[in-house]
DNA sequence: GACCAGGCACATC
DNA sequence: GATGTGCATGGT
């Protein structure tokens, strides 16, 4: 049942926008940057702080081990939330480069779940960049559960009351198969969607998702 | 000028 | 354990 709801939105996102071609980085560790760097923020404005690292040559885990904290900043400065970010960049390159020895594709064999907690132990990654971070550049099968998913399936009514982030991701890992490709196009979907129609401020007309029950008076989870 | 954007840590109750 | 606040830029 929940399955096939679930199906049905996927299969109405995608067939008004196609697919989206998540995540939009060259490399594993240019996606984990863009996930701590996109926290609370526009991508526009992360694009121009990760141009600023390619321009400089810094997308690389021994030279962003090198960089100060105050010259990583400035680069990174149009992202916002500069100088926290930068902490949280250089935690999590600490955690590559020191527990890892370097090269990201060394953690692929890892487990998901060891992953996940070791990612979670690190200053600055919670759930969301955490999650990101596995499916996009590790591509492992974990479903992102950002604040556009719960906000429409919030207005959907096809949550419980007081579902946090853990309960809706599960609800799609358990309704869905553990799918790489389908997660990742699902979560740039509903990110897509979100953007389009369904901000705080809701705009359902022309929506894929207009005809589905919903509660357009219901704020944001 | 207010509100929002592909969150998280920390303080306080 | 729930709720509030700082971080900080740039677009609408």
């Amino acid at each position: 049942m929940r399955s096939e709801i679930l199906m049905d939105i996927y299969e109405r996102l995608y067939a008004r926008f196609g697919p989206q071609h998540w995540w939009p980085g060259e490399t594993p560790l240019e996606i984990m940057i863009g996930a701590v760097l996109t926290q609370n923020t526009n991508w526009k404005n992360v694009e121009k702080a990760i141009a600023n690292l390619k321009a400089a040559s810094l997308l690389d885990i021994r030279k962003l081990e090198q960089i100060c904290p105050d010259r990583l900043a400035k680069l990174i400065q149009p992202a916002g939330s500069f100088n926290v970010k930068a902490r949280r960049l250089k935690n999590l390159i600490a955690w590559l480069s020191e527990k890892h020895g370097g090269p990201i594709e060394s953690l692929k064999p890892l487990s998901t779940a060891q992953l996940r907690e070791e990612l979670l132990s690190i200053r600055g990654i919670g759930p969301e960049t955490a999650d990101s971070i596995l499916l996009y550049a590790l591509e492992k099968p974990v479903f992102v559960a950002d604040a556009y998913t719960a906000r429409i399936l919030g207005r959907h009514r096809l949550l419980e009351e007081g579902a946090g982030y853990d309960d809706i991701q599960s609800l799609f890992e358990t309704s869905l198969p553990k799918d790489t490709a389908l997660f990742n196009e699902y979560h740039a979907l509903l990110v897509r969607c979100g953007k389009e129609y369904c901000k705080p401020k809701p705009a359902c007309a022309g929506c894929p998702l207009e005809d589905l029950p919903h509660d357009t008076q219901k704020e944001c989870l």
